[in-house]
DNA sequence: CCTAGGTGGGAATGCGCTTTCCAAGGTAGT
DNA sequence: ACTACCTTGGAAAGCGCATTCCCACCTAGG
């Protein structure tokens, strides 16, 4: 069905062999004068080289993996963005499955990479870590046999990549939340089996308590924006939010900053006057709020963006940590200010 | 290095064929005995069958390609979960590639498909649709070769798909806004060389011009947050947007919905009182904004998913369309009411 | 008891390409 | 002028698997 190399060799008058060197960056370059007869037939014919004959030949299939908990979540679609740019134009294509933060189908995607012979595989977003054993098993066979793994957000025993500093970026807004004054605090921290929730929860509180702040409530959730809304709509109702004072609320993430601002204004209170929040990545959308909202910017799409010009080096795996640094927006503003 | 077929094969004390036979959903059943040596020989060498290698023998690569304009794009990551979903637990692998709706890298991601052979093209997202002539080609010779295409969101000559009618969608919203009262309007179009903005914004002014309502302002700009900023920012300077009376200002999407909502509370003015606004697609974050956005909704996961499905069905492509129902919320709420 | 039909395993071929390995021709060095 | 070496194109051997034949054996029917 599909032309061949053998029948742009025929039509070009010289052996596949020779077809192949001209059609690829082979080290051998044939005579131009036959190259040139060459890429008119390959032109003439149409033909496409099959990306899965290469790949067997050459024993190197052009494709990398990429697993993400949720495609559909800004995060790690700006994730992904930087990935690919970071993949740049050589030809490499990207294979993505997300994994709805299932251990399971996590396994499973990265045994079907293996499959495929992927040249590497990018994991995004941090796991659980509790008995992921037969990931880290299926990752170290992986590199045995020649496959490049590296972790983008969350670091992983034996792998390169490039993480985030959670912790000190998390401090570092506490740290200016401070500084504004606020000193009566709720933490709204997710789902604390994700690494990442708790490093983020850990570097602000520890912030806090340096300077000698003990958190009104440090709540766990879940680590979406739903989970925001009911773990928000839940201190209100609980007289947390509400009181008196202002209450800085700070949220794991932005998606729960969102969800808790709904919930606080669905309940009558004033933001910020009544409650401040501050969030955590700087998703997109975050800036056209009202009140725009103070987080924690991560610079999502350079990180993908490393990692994939990471797994495209040659040389072992290099370990990168990234910063994110606070921002400060309306809706921390201190009461009267 | 990997352990092959026919290692499992010497390792259980039986051919090749057989190994193949017991290990993949053959036609061929080998007796149960032998093949449960099979497998236990598989499972202790931790076989994995190379994917390349079946593709290349069955003719059939497993895999299917998405084409977005831009990942990072809400509008396209629902749509990317949705197709992951539709394609199902069959071992179908997803190839994603974002464009960043440049016609060039669009052929290119084309014909990297079909080098990879993958069984599909899924499409999302309108093109200019002026000079893609080249991709329609391309395309049609993929078709011809067995592969299936299908579109997501925007129809094609000759292809499959599941489409919007963006339209349709647009003049109701266009009816539920005049039943609202509301009489003076401003049409941010977008980028009306892309066949959605523009059917967004035939199907809202021909209803509104059915009423008899002819728009104060029909204003092209970029399809993005930030083109939806600078035109309501001209707007409002030019004091299209801030008159005594209220206006509604129709964006061709959400983030241009957001853009606008920024612009017009940067300039003083009020939402909804001095200026309404929706948007169209329902991305997520719309419900958490303040006044929480008006706008069409779209079931994009629900679109991608069905697309997904269809390209894994067998029999000729379908052409489905799926509408958006109006979502009438706070930014659109008449002055006084 | 003999044969037609069926069953199950293995040898061999091919999928489309890359890459040794060879051989032939050309060049340079002594 | 002859040998040694480099260049170039082609033949052929895989890459890892699916699958078509083919053959041996077994069952059932007459």
């Amino acid at each position: 069905m599909a032309v061949r190399l053998a029948d742009v060799a025929r039509e070009a008058g010289v052996s596949p062999a020779t077809a192949s060197r001209v059609l690829n960056g082979s080290s051998r370059k044939p005579a131009e004068e036959i190259a040139e007869r060459v890429r008119v037939a390959a032109q003439r014919l149409g033909y496409f080289p099959n990306a899965q004959a290469q790949a067997l030949a050459r024993n190197s299939a052009g494709l990398v993996g990429l697993i993400v908990h949720d495609i559909a979540d800004p995060y790690f679609s700006s994730i992904a963005r930087g990935v690919q740019q970071g993949l740049g134009e050589n030809g490499v294509q990207l294979m993505l499955t997300s994994t709805g933060r299932d251990p399971q189908r996590e396994l499973a995607a990265v045994r079907a990479f293996m499959s495929h012979r992927t040249d590497a595989i990018l994991l995004a977003g941090s796991r659980s870590q509790q008995e992921d054993h037969e990931l880290l098993e299926a990752l170290r066979r992986y590199q045995d046999n020649g496959g490049r793994v590296a972790m983008v957000g969350q670091p992983l025993p034996a792998a390169g990549g490039v993480q985030l500093d959670n912790a000190g970026a998390a401090a570092d807004l506490a740290d200016e939340l401070l500084k504004l004054g606020h000193r009566r605090f709720a933490v709204l921290a997710g789902d604390q089996s994700l690494a990442t929730a708790r490093d983020r929860v850990e570097g602000f509180v520890g912030k806090l308590r340096d300077a000698g702040v003990e958190p009104i409530v440090i709540r766990e959730g879940a680590f979406t924006r739903d989970g925001g809304y009911h773990t928000a709509g839940d201190l209100v109702r609980e007289g947390v939010l509400g009181s008196d004072e202002q209450t800085c609320v700070f949220c794991a993430n932005d998606v729960m900053a969102l969800g808790t601002m709904t919930a606080v204004r669905e309940r009558g209170l004033r933001l910020p006057d009544d409650v401040a929040v501050a969030g955590f990545d700087d998703i997109p959308t975050l800036g056209d709020m009202f009140p725009s909202v103070t987080t924690v910017r991560i610079p999502l799409e350079e990180i993908g963006r490393m990692a994939g010009e990471m797994v495209m080096e040659e040389g072992t795996a290099r370990r990168l940590v990234v910063s994110g640094h606070p921002v400060l927006r309306d809706s921390t503003r201190r009461r009267g200010a």
